[in-house]
RNA sequence: UGGCCCGUGGUGUAAUUGGCAACACGCCUGACUCUGGAUCAGGAGAGUCCAGGUUCGAUCCCUGGCGGGCCAACCA
């Protein structure tokens, strides 16, 4: 049972009010296409996968299709890999695109098509400048270009070329293919844009069979079109892009009503950035340890973590579409994981940092098998396991201070608190090691009345905390995730050199090799969540953990108002 | 410096053909509690970037500033 999340529905964005125009006029015969265009060349992020969620969640919505297409425009840096990660992560974050799955290399036929047509129509020229004169004759952005030297040749003379570039006999960079619109077009992405361009190289799904591949601005639009989508959506740096997209459909003649491109702000979040680029840049430096590492904002990352499907879903419900640049505050993410987790994991007991406790009114050799709920009460959901208790336990060695303050709750010398899912105990004596005078143990006496009762005489105790039988817990691992930046914008206010990686949160991974956790735990199959009650929520890792050995993932901390008490003591 | 886009509490979104700014996260209080969790109740916090204009009335329309973003890859 989770909470209702559809009730106070929120108003439609700016991009769902248009298709809902679209469909009620009867703009595309009613009909509502979208797709999720990914380049098979890096692992799909967060930031994805609210591109996924609009486009794939506006075509749910109106009843219409999704298409997942590839776009492999571009040899260099594509593989099939990528590909099956990308496919594997969309299909773990639910998204169900049927039978429509296309790979933009399918159409390289008739985009070379087209690309003909555009020369004999006068549309486009091949251009055999070299590649810093292009970019010289493309002027800036307060200059206009001039036209290049090829800019007229003869028709013949380009169609002749293109189909030898095509046919393999130039080299890389000798010519390439070009719109002709205008060189003093305010619009950079309009001074005779680059159509196609010479590559040998080969690829992973056309092999050898083109050496010549095309360029998004004219493929993108194309691939829209051949797939006959209603609605294109990006986002907002391909706004400047929008008037080729419409150009070059224009150019081959496809008519109206036809795809249009609507952009939307892409995703921010604090403490982590975006960039595939940067991000490859963290698995090839070693600053992770690959694109799954359950810090990286990547799918297979939070997958990795134990964030669910689900929890990505409401998160990008939450934080809604605009045209807004936007950066959107780690907590809301971290809001809406804890929203999915409380209703779906287990509670179990796990000590991080153990401190003996010695029960000293408890029978030696005495094993108390308790019937703990695997959920609270509110929760709502059946089930218990089994928690021994015996007479040495270990507790978390924070919930023990010698000198507490007025608000600390949890145990202290002469004070009582309650034992999860078993006894009132009272702090009767703490051992310290002689020399360090560390507190090595403490030894408690226990109210025996008080095992799934409140105290016979009326007494209040405000503390629970947990604790595992010493001679019944499992050791674990237990791994610490945090935000992988210690700055809210790691790609802001850069020094001249300085690098986004030297904000790098140094505390991102904590690793508590020595936790002890119930013994309840051993048996499950790695991959299963939990929420360690007053912890947070966990996963056991899919690739560490098992056989003999337990690692757990700390997929989000529970909202902690306590460490928030503690912050303001320390700080006034 | 050219073109285009954007500007509503700390953050993200609303405000349906102009009608004295709403919701969520966060924050603060309190209640409840065998998780300092969850839940519940309450509160603070913007007068809508600024200045003009149109209007009985402007977050919304107009003009001019200011601020931010994008664009000068044979990347997408």
């Amino acid at each position: 049972m989770t909470r209702d999340d559809n009730d106070g529905k929120r108003p439609p964005d700016f991009i769902r009010a248009m298709v809902e125009r679209d469909a009620e006029s009867g703009k595309y015969g009613g009909r509502v296409a979208t797709r999720f265009p990914p380049e098979p060349n890096g692992y799909l992020h967060i930031g994805h996968s609210k591109a996924i969620w609009i486009s794939y969640g506006i075509a749910q919505e109106f009843g219409g299709t999704f298409n997942l297409r590839f776009d492999d425009t571009n040899p260099t840096g594509e593989n099939q890999s990528y590909a099956d990660a990308i496919i594997e992560d969309m299909r773990w974050l639910g998204v169900d695109w049927e039978d429509r799955l296309y790979y933009a290399s399918d159409y390289f036929e008739q985009l070379y098509e087209w690309g003909e047509k555009l020369i004999r129509d006068g549309k486009a020229y091949v251009d055999s400048s070299t590649e810093a004169e292009i970019r010289e004759y493309r002027g800036t952005v307060t200059e206009p270009g001039r036209n290049s030297p090829y800019r007229d040749r003869p028709v013949d003379e380009s169609l002749d070329l293109f189909r030898r570039m095509r046919a393999g006999e130039f080299e890389d960079g000798a010519h390439v293919l070009r719109a002709k619109i205008d060189m003093a077009h305010p619009n950079m992405t309009m001074r005779d844009p680059l159509l196609y361009r010479i590559r040998h190289q080969h690829h992973f799904r056309q092999g050898d069979d083109w050496c010549i591949y095309p360029m998004y601005d004219y493929a993108h639009c194309l691939e829209d079109a051949i797939e006959d989508i209603t609605h294109s959506l990006c986002s907002l740096e391909f706004k400047v892009n929008r008037e080729i997209y419409d150009w070059i459909l224009d150019a081959v003649g496809i008519e109206r009503p036809r795809t249009e491109q609507t952009e939307f702000a892409r995703l921010n979040i604090d403490y982590t950035i975006m960039s595939k680029r940067k991000l490859i840049q963290l698995v090839e430096d070693g600053h992770v340890s690959g694109w799954d590492d359950p810090r990286m904002p990547t799918v297979a990352g939070l997958r990795r973590r134990g964030v669910t499907p689900e929890a990505i879903r409401k998160f990008n419900e939450m934080i809604g579409v605009s045209d807004v640049d936007s950066r959107i505050e780690y907590s809301r993410l971290e809001y809406a994981i804890r929203d999915d987790l409380n209703w779906t994991s287990p509670r179990r007991l796990a000590v991080l940092d153990p401190l003996k406790v010695v029960i000293t009114g408890y029978p030696e050799g005495e094993v108390e098998w308790v019937d703990a709920p695997e959920y609270p009460r509110d929760v709502g959901k059946e089930g218990t396991r089994r928690v021994p208790f015996t007479r040495e336990i270990w507790i978390e060695r924070s919930d023990f201070m010698e000198e507490p303050f007025r608000k600390f709750y949890r145990l202290a010398p002469g004070r009582e608190v309650r034992l999860r899912h078993a006894y009132v105990i009272r702090c009767d004596e703490v051992v310290k090691d002689p020399e360090s005078g560390e507190v090595v143990e403490l030894r408690c006496s226990h109210d025996p009345e008080t095992m799934g009762a409140n105290p016979a005489d009326g007494r209040k105790v405000r503390g629970t905390i947990h604790w595992v039988s010493a001679e019944h817990a499992v050791p674990a691992e237990v791994r610490l995730y945090d935000r992988l930046f210690s700055v809210p914008d790691p790609e802001a206010d850069l020094e001249e050199g300085a690098s986004f990686a030297m904000n790098l949160n140094p505390d991102s991974l904590v690793v508590v090799e020595d936790a002890r956790v119930e013994p309840s735990l051993a048996d499950d199959p790695p991959g299963t969540r939990y929420q360690f009650e007053r912890h947070g929520y966990f996963m056991s890792d899919p690739e560490d953990s098992g056989s003999g050995r337990l690692v757990f993932n700390r997929t989000v901390t529970l909202r902690d108002s306590w460490a928030k008490i503690e912050a303001k003591r320390k700080g006034s």
